[in-house]
This record gives structure tokens, C-alpha cells and sequence, in this order.
DNA sequence: CCCTCTGTTGGATT
DNA sequence: CAATCCAACAGAGG
């Protein structure tokens, strides 16, 4: 589900309903949810980390949540911890009496209101780490793609060597935020190949890679924020310009939209037009 | 009904 | 270094 705005969208709701607000309960509804590092694996469940999270966040105070990248910080109580949402993680508001949602991992319970952690396909995690929480959001990631945006030439110093510039895009210990969709549409909007080298780039490519990538993040938080999230596999329309176009024709050239496959993950482009 | 494929995550392994 | 595999699960398609 989430990239960079998905993750910002869930921050200012998470802010909204609970920062300055006691958390009287926690529960920890599947104990595989607290992680050691962020691993994906429910495997890699912290021993005893969810009594422990319970112990330290409960009856305590909620913080504001911080975002970098696709991660969250957020401090409950005496705990702090870092949110993941992986691929499925979303954080939904019930009130009290209700029951408890489809795949929920956690829940809080601030006033009136229940906060669920629901995570239908587990990768998602809550990892507890040391303060400060402002450092440890960024440990072994690049600079938030949104907030820190780098300009054309700092992202070609961090974006270098043979690999495919939308792999080395994808890669969040050198810019952070940005995944499989959002690379793609970055790359469309800046008429970039998301085939060509990173060395192979040229200095107005990066240009205006630098200028078209947090624009069209920044869109798309303001899109999401003022409208309930809805994701494609929940049956919504598909609101992108080129992912899940395949055989479409190009908005801007009016090319057949190709998808082919890199690192594994589907990459959706217009050959047409993506000359840079 | 069953099998296969796909996938908005990241990590370890090859 | 780069591609592949894997985690867990639902939904779609054959």
C-alpha cells in the first residue's frame, strides 16, 4: 500500500486523533507485530515485546508522530517506537464498543475512540528503539524525498554507478520515500527512462527529476489528505498516470504504456516519450 | 474446486 | 553488484 504520502496521510491522522491524548489501553492483538529491527518477518517478533510495549505505553502520553520516508516514530507513554506499514499496514478509528476490524495487529485506546493497526498481510511492523526518536526515524535511510527534496545535482551524487535509475530511485538508504509506483510516475512526469543508467543520465534529466519528484509527491498528499485513502486492490479507480496502464495509450504522446519488470517488481513506462 | 500468478514492503541470499 | 528468493495472504484468472 503505502509510499512516502500514503505514510504522511496516516502521520496527520494518527496526530489528529491522539498527540497530547493519554493512550489508557493498549493491545496488542498479534504478538508478531512488535519486530526487532524492521524485519518483515513475524518471525523476528521481539520475546516479550508485547507485554513490554503495553507496560511502557499504556496510561502514558502519545506524541506527535514523525515521518521520514516511509517510517514513523511516534512516542507512547515511556515507549518509543517506530511504525511500519510494509505492504498492507493501515491504521483505521473505530469507537469503543466496536468490534475488532479484519486483521488487526494492535489497537489503542485514546478517549472515546479505539486506533487499530490492521495489517492483512504482516509485513508491517512496530519496532521499540532508543531515543531520541527524531534520530533513530532515520538510522540507514536517505533523505526524505518530500521534506529534504535534493536538488538536480545532489541527486545524481546519491543516485550513481550502472544500476537502472529506477532501482537506485527505489532504494531507501539513499533517498527515502519513494516506492514502486511513485518511481514510476516520477520518472514519467520527469521523461526519463526508468531503464537508463544512473551514469548514463544527463544533468537536466536530473533537473528535472529533481523538480518533478517532490511536486507530484506533494500532489499527492494534498489529494490523499482531503479524501478517504482508497487502495486499488479495495476495488478504486486507479487515479496514476501511468502504473497499471499497460497497453494504454501515453497522456502525453499518445504511445502504448509498456510494463516490463525490474528487480522483480512490475515498472509501468512510456517508451514512447521516456527518452531522457 | 484447484492451481498459478501477482503484489503500493524490505531483507537476506545467491 | 545485481537478480532472486522470501516473508504471509487475498484476489484474480485459467
Amino acid at each position: 500500500m503505502p509510499e512516502l504520502p500514503e505514510v504522511e496521510v496516516c502521520r496527520r491522522q494518527l496526530e489528529r486523533w491522539a498527540s497530547g491524548r493519554v493512550v489508557h489501553a493498549v493491545d496488542v492483538v498479534d504478538p508478531a507485530v512488535v519486530r526487532r529491527g524492521l524485519s518483515t518477518r513475524p518471525g523476528d517478533a521481539v520475546d516479550g515485546g508485547a507485554q513490554a510495549l503495553t507496560s511502557a505505553a499504556a496510561g502514558g502520553v502519545a506524541g506527535v508522530p514523525l515521518r521520514h520516508g516511509k517510517r514513523l516514530g511516534w512516542q507512547l507513554g515511556s515507549a518509543a517506537v517506530l511504525v511500519h506499514l510494509g505492504m498492507t499496514g493501515k491504521w483505521v478509528r473505530t469507537d469503543r464498543a466496536a468490534a475488532p476490524p479484519r486483521f488487526a495487529r494492535l489497537a489503542l485506546t485514546v478517549d472515546d475512540q479505539v486506533l487499530w493497526f490492521l495489517d492483512m498481510r504482516r509485513f508491517g511492523s512496530v519496532t521499540p528503539v532508543d531515543p531520541p526518536l527524531a534520530a533513530a526515524v532515520r538510522v540507514g535511510l536517505g533523505p526524505d524525498a518530500l521534506a529534504e527534496a535534493p536538488d538536480g545535482s545532489a541527486l545524481q551524487e546519491r543516485l550513481t554507478g550502472r544500476r537502472p535509475i529506477k532501482v537506485a530511485l527505489m532504494d531507501q538508504a539513499r533517498l527515502a520515500g519513494v516506492g514502486n509506483i511513485h518511481a514510476a510516475e516520477a520518472l514519467w512526469w520527469a521523461a526519463i527512462s526508468p531503464e537508463r543508467r544512473c551514469e548514463q543520465v544527463s544533468a537536466p534529466s536530473w533537473e528535472r527529476l529533481a523538480h518533478e519528484l517532490p511536486m507530484h509527491l506533494q500532489r499527492t498528499v494534498d489529494l490523499e489528505d482531503a479524501e478517504e485513502i482508497v487502495y486499488m486492490t479495495e476495488g478504486a479507480e486507479n487515479r496514476f498516470t501511468v502504473y497499471g496502464r499497460a497497453g494504454e495509450p501515453c497522456p502525453r504522446c499518445g504511445g502504448s504504456i509498456a510494463r516490463t519488470r525490474q528487480s522483480g517488481r512490475a515498472t509501468y513506462w512510456c517508451p514512447g516519450c521516456q527518452l531522457g
